[in-house]
DNA sequence: TTGTAAGCGTTATCAA
DNA sequence: TTGATAACGCTTACAA
């Protein structure tokens, strides 16, 4: 059976008061009665009780980190950065997935309120707005990381610089010769996915392209299968040849369609994804992406909530924090095959 | 601020017993009332303070998982499995990262019992048993998933059937002409390592043929970099021409290097998985591997926790649950090149 | 330096 | 059908 406070005290014969400041290295006990006192413990096994704890003091020192999908290589690369962060102070973060659903968000907030969590990391779905309203009224700190709203919602945040992301990345497919760029995306209520398209316009702009409805195409971020949309696409413009992915998820999707329906990538199709998620996994094919320092915003993040926790960030102005992207190129990407048909 | 039982008991004139009945829809309390009392609670976004009545019911709605290495797609899946179980019965799994470190290992378990967890699913990493020891001390249920213990440790456990994935994986690349096969292995203490090259023994022995000590292959499971170990092996070990590696994502590692070494796979070499991640990912080369239904073993170690928890399970004896594996043939296996030097 | 007592927000017991 | 009261295991005054 578990040991309790209790349990220490009538083996030691201390009172459960000396027992909680000793082992809590409290500087008001006696050096020996705190060695003591810990052997004993530790001779019990004794964990301590940190729900019952929290009820009083309210420091529960757990996190709740709410993502959309861990099984995307994006966040499950903040979330091991994240964890690696607190691990290290002590506090333990907790993950829960929403699949982008506002449902699930809600629930995943609620939880994470009832638990009584030192603070929150999420990343919205941005379907709903109650989520965040929750996370206000509990006065919980909570960073939102990835995505942000506009106002009149005022939240800290962190995400990495989409527009200018996929402005370069754009730029970088009108440099090698293309001219029909498909850009992907995936939900017009992402502030992400707003951003990104944002960048591909620009760099449109700027070249003196205009942008083309048809060569946007729609695909979906959870498990759904994308695979018709994205051979119907390629059956609608076969004269596209290029495509912006919202994320590197997507962009292999791509490929693997391309390759499925016979285009070679990079000599028929280039594929430039968002992510960069080839620094992390051993993919067989280096994929062309938009670098995003995925370990850069959760570490800042972390950080932030970390002050905002402990009080430290005097600064009750919200913090937006944008932090940089850059390209890197692999081997998706390649100048448009001029002889084409 | 955080709206307590109190308060909705001030708001509408019921003691804080009623309230507590009510919301929990408890059949002492009368329709119409709870009817009010649900209206007010919702009305100030009341929500559970879950550490504070777990220290009284013993029961916290929270299980946690703990594995070795959420960047793995083999545990993601499993995790989303088991997420997808327990929030449909309004439990709530959170996750934990061991890294492959004991350590780790015995802080999560720690944690989880200092949270109250009402159980936990561990794929243990099996350099210690201390975080056995103090699971079974604490009488929390949990069962091991992926993973075994030998006598005299007894729990209960859900696994795949390594020892015959691995040799019908093996009898594959023999059949296919074979006779060089690289086992790659990552930790002797990890069942699942031992289990997979007992398969691999077994098959190569049925064959005729004697186990090399050089045509294994150590590498790591965690981030450190199997490159040099990789292309030594290569070096070391020309005339191999399959390689059966412990999961995809080290066949993907080993795929990248022999293309990068100037390998062509199959042609030159064929690579088999074990994981069977394709079936879960748009990865742009698909992987042989050896299937081992990660959701089956997510469902069945769910029910079975879930079993234990709510006393359901009367049988006493541990549970050694095998799930069956399969091979599942991609493009990444084929004969080998007769005229090879 | 240590002990006593109150209280955190619930749930459980028992009385009304 | 409802309410008072005691617990749960801990932390935090405050007292000794």
């Amino acid at each position: 059976m578990k040991t309790r406070l209790k349990d220490i005290a009538q083996a030691t014969g201390f009172s459960i008061n000396t027992i909680s400041h000793a082992l809590r290295d409290e500087p008001d006990i006696a050096e020996d009665t705190k060695h003591y006192i810990r052997e004993v413990a530790k001779k019990l096994d004794y964990i301590p009780n940190i729900p019952a704890g929290s009820i009083k003091s309210g420091k529960s020192r757990i996190l709740s980190v709410i993502l959309p999908d861990i099984g995307n290589p994006h966040f499950t690369i903040m979330f091991r950065e994240i964890e690696r962060y607190f691990s290290d102070i002590g506090m333990t973060p907790f993950f829960m997935n929403t699949r982008e659903r506002a449902i699930d968000e809600i629930n995943a907030v609620r939880l994470s309120i009832g638990q009584n969590v030192d603070g929150v990391i999420l990343c919205p779905t941005q379907t709903e707005t109650e989520s965040i309203r929750l996370l206000e009224k509990s006065t919980i700190p909570f960073i939102l990381i990835g995505r942000r709203f506009d106002e009149p919602i005022n939240t800290d945040y962190v995400i990495c610089d989409d527009t200018e992301g996929a402005r370069i990345a754009t730029e970088h497919l009108l440099s090698l010769g293309h001219r029909k760029i498909c850009c992907v995306r995936v939900n017009e209520h992402i502030s992400s996915d707003r951003e990104r398209f944002n960048g591909y316009c620009q760099a449109l702009s700027e070249a003196g392209i205009g942008v083309e409805d048809d060569l946007i195409l729609h695909l979906t971020l959870t498990e759904e299968e994308n695979r018709d949309a994205i051979r119907s696409f390629f059956a609608s413009r076969p004269d596209c040849s290029a495509v912006l992915a919202f994320n590197d998820i997507l962009a292999y999707s791509i490929i693997r369609e391309a390759i499925a329906v016979g285009r070679r990538v990079p000599e028929d199709l280039s594929v430039m994804g968002f992510d960069n998620i080839c620094s992390d996994y051993p993919l067989p094919i280096g994929l062309s992406s938009v670098s995003v320092s995925k370990k850069n915003i959760a570490r800042i993040a972390s950080e932030l909530l970390y002050s905002r926790i402990t009080g430290k960030e005097q600064n009750p102005e919200k913090q937006h924090i944008i932090v940089p992207t850059r390209l890197f190129l692999r081997e998706t990407t390649a100048p448009p095959v001029a002889d084409r048909q």
